[in-house]
DNA sequence: AATATAAATTGACATGAATCAATTGTTATT
DNA sequence: AATAACAATTGATTCATGTCAATTTATATT
């Protein structure tokens, strides 16, 4: 073995104590002993734009962390209808740590990084580390309450609103991983948008034209957006 | 202290270990000792038809846990706009056990009667009985599953599928909790439907008049409805 | 039982967003 | 640089659901 790989195997077994996102990711409850353990049971993986992560309905088995990059989470229906379920992005954790079927698909945004976990390691896991059941509780009562405010976007907000809702909670969720929050880059298309919003790319091009013409926004290319009036954003969402 | 009062008060410590729902609640996961400690901790309490049990952005100080009874719980925008997020039925669990604001109102439908455990108390709790906090984390995340789901419903589907969506869901829910799941009885308005699909009331007795006269259901009264042909029903959903 | 009040249904019409179609802008490939 | 392939925008028209209004049915009160 060459002392360049024996760095690198160094260097992937103490990824967990130098990652960048562990701040806002589920890890952070670990203390560092327990984070040395963490990073045996987990393995790094990558993914391109476009590729599958995995399939509803495939047997549950993993829980993955993003690390690196963007994920689409969607479910399909029979006539091909499609709805995306939620956007993800560093620090997010998706799939499930239940023996049973994943309830979307997931497939990568752009290049994508993430932490891939055994479901059955990680929940004996749990059974020793109530700190870590606790965080992952709490995470997914924040998702929860997220799939709520969701709820409420969709069956009640017209098109206008949605869109304005949608700009605010990017850059909202921006700034809590400490990252630029105006500009914001918009890494998913606008057929992904209209699918995550209920609505149709058309509808979606639309409003943004009608934000741009009455100078709320501003496009620097069409995935890099400048909110002019982020006051004016929010008086839209009543 | 009469012996009928010594009577009752016996009755309500042990009423964990007599509970009707507990074999479908976050509770079932305690074995004897552990839920007689559970009685303790928690205090029965009872609500009117829409009366409120908290109010959205109200500090967060509770856990409740349905015992006879249905529960709305609803988010409400400024200009009063309505959307309901779920209708919550014995052995649903709500409010929250983190030191937040809730993230919605809770309102009674009809006679209502609940569990009520301090948030805080609560906490200590799960960080001694990882068997417990492991629960309640496997239930948020059906709960989850449940708001994702209803995601698409609400972004995809058009009138006539939400309807079918909505009368096949209250029958599995029924089915899961050991209920009569046909005919099924609908304890929420006409109104509160609209509210829960983002429809009109107008729609939504529409819809249930199209299902009439394709013999599809049947009203035994206006809420007391009888899936007669439930195939048919499925395949509205595509 | 009669009256009042609320809930649900039905009809006529209006409208916001979808659909269909064409064009423009952007990114990748030779 | 030219071409191809894809992504986004804009316009014209249709349609599903909302809105407004009236009626019927169910529930509560005297």
């Amino acid at each position: 073995m060459s002392s360049d790989n024996a760095n690198n195997l160094e260097e992937y077994k103490n990824r967990c104590n130098i990652c960048k996102i562990r701040s806002y990711s589920f890890c952070r409850c670990l203390d560092d002993d327990k984070l040395q353990l963490f990073s045996d049971i987990s393995a790094e993986k990558s993914y391109q734009d476009k590729q599958n992560i995995f399939i509803q309905n495939d047997p549950a088995k993993h829980l993955y962390n993003i690390t690196e990059g963007n994920v689409k989470i969607y479910q399909l229906l029979d006539d091909g209808r499609i709805q995306i379920v939620g956007f993800l992005y560093p620090g997010d954790f998706f799939g499930s740590y239940r023996n049973n079927q994943y309830n979307y698909s997931a497939e990568a945004i752009g290049n994508l990084k993430i932490c891939v976990f055994d479901q059955k390691i990680l929940d004996k896991y749990l059974d020793e580390n109530p700190v870590l059941a606790k965080e992952l509780l709490h995470q997914t009562s924040f998702e929860l309450t997220l799939a709520q405010d969701r709820i409420t976007v969709l069956g009640k907000l017209n098109a206008g609103e949605r869109i304005a809702t949608f700009l605010l909670n990017i850059s909202e969720q921006r700034k809590r991983i400490g990252w630029q929050n105006n500009p914001i880059s918009l890494p998913m298309t606008r057929q992904d948008i209209a699918d995550y919003l209920g609505l149709t790319i058309e509808t979606v091009s639309r409003e943004f034209s009608n934000l741009k013409s009455s100078n709320i926004v501003k496009f620097m290319t069409s995935k890099q957006i400048y909110l002019t009036n982020p006051e004016a954003l929010q008086s839209y969402i009543v």
